[in-house]
DNA sequence: ATAAATATTTAGCCTTGCCTAAAAATATCT
DNA sequence: AGATATTTTTAGGCAAGGCTAAATATTTAT
């Protein structure tokens, strides 16, 4: 398995979890920031490899071959991320790009390891689910805040969006995983929310509480 | 710079330790497991970008960019290996292989905070001294256990071999980095040694104490 | 000093993973 | 339904990094 096969497989994964039907190739392009034809050539190696099944003009999808593998990858770049923030002191909005190297790190025993030293975490940093050794997600019960009705109180439990500007941004206004939020307010016009956070009032744009994850308190 | 490439200078690097000459195209062939041919090409290319210094025919050395840039690789390398075996507790013959995958992570933050963690490390777990973030290398005095007199005691500071065959029978004789060893015999038709280690007596053969390190205690 | 042996380089080819341009299939719009 | 627009695939090519076989230097041995 090569690196730019284990990227293909993992990207197919995420783009699995919204369409239900078949990934189309144009979209593999725009998130692996290259061209459709470099797509179906690779895609086209994968279903020989039985990881993907593939038929001209219909898409692609996963086998099970195929799905297991992504959520290894899944699995370490996630679990490196909890290592980096938890162990060596990242925040959260730098360790993206170094889990995109370190998950392609084959070792069984390492990735093994590392969830014992790290006390088996379910969640990285941005609240996104661990998958355990067999590929298994445990489900995590989660809305968007832009969701929410008025006078309800959750806990911020991840995020949608996990690009460094907006994770500046929630650490400028002091919203973090584990915070208490009580919806004061919804303006009509907007959407956006008038909000306490922990003992702070903050007023956040619609935008922002879509790609806010919380659970009822 | 690409894996390949970093690849070649480390193995440069390695190889210029003992000749003080140019180093081979065969040589750099035979510790690659690749064709002379090969090695020819990539030389060429590293020359293109002022990390060696090539004449046809003449062997090939590290200028000091390439230098520096195979000390940073031995750096990182050395430095999973005493993450490995001191926070997830792999033994000293497991380590070998997944650092030649971890050294090529690219993150000079990752490395530095690593070295924090551990507690700015200076040798790795065979003994081996572990670049600073300048290149500088700490000088370590050692001998090999070889040529050590009868009644001389030393402590076991390095390997020369770290293949797991050889650290394994290490293991299976109780003799590791730190144990204390008297020279009490030596065999003239064999230059095989009898050791007190500790507090045992062992019998090693004249190649085995041609591969350990030792220091005047 | 020259012949034989060894080491190194060159030439030409292969695979991977990517590209552009053109062709073909599918989807959309009136 | 038919024309147009969009998406996808095919064809042909390129760079990286490797290979084999043949040519060329260098070293060693007589």
């Amino acid at each position: 398995m090569t690196y730019s096969e284990e990227n293909y497989l993992k990207v197919i994964y995420h783009l699995s979890l919204n369409n239900s039907k078949g990934v189309n190739t144009n979209s593999i392009a725009n998130v692996m920031e290259s061209k459709p034809s470099s797509v179906t050539d690779m895609v086209q190696k994968l279903a020989e490899k039985d990881l993907v099944i593939y038929k001209k003009y219909q898409g692609v999808s996963l086998t099970e071959k195929g799905k297991f593998t992504a959520l290894m990858i899944v699995r370490k770049h996630r679990m490196w991320e909890v290592f980096l923030v938890e162990t060596l002191d990242f925040s959260w909005d730098e360790v993206h790009d170094v889990a995109e190297q370190l998950e392609h790190i084959k070792s069984e025993k390492l990735i093994n390891k590392l969830e014992e030293f790290l006390g088996f975490p379910t969640e990285d940093p941005h609240g996104d689910p661990i998958p355990d050794r067999n590929g298994k997600i445990a489900k995590i019960d989660k809305k968007l805040l832009s969701e929410i009705g008025v006078g309800k109180k959750v806990i911020c439990v991840g995020v949608k969006d996990s690009s460094p500007p907006f994770l500046q941004y929630l650490d400028k206004q002091q919203i973090a995983l584990g915070s208490a939020i009580e919806v004061l307010a919804k303006e009509d016009f907007d959407q956006s929310l008038s909000l306490r956070v922990d003992d702070k009032d903050v007023s956040v744009s619609n935008k922002i509480a879509s790609n806010l994850f919380v659970k009822p308190v």
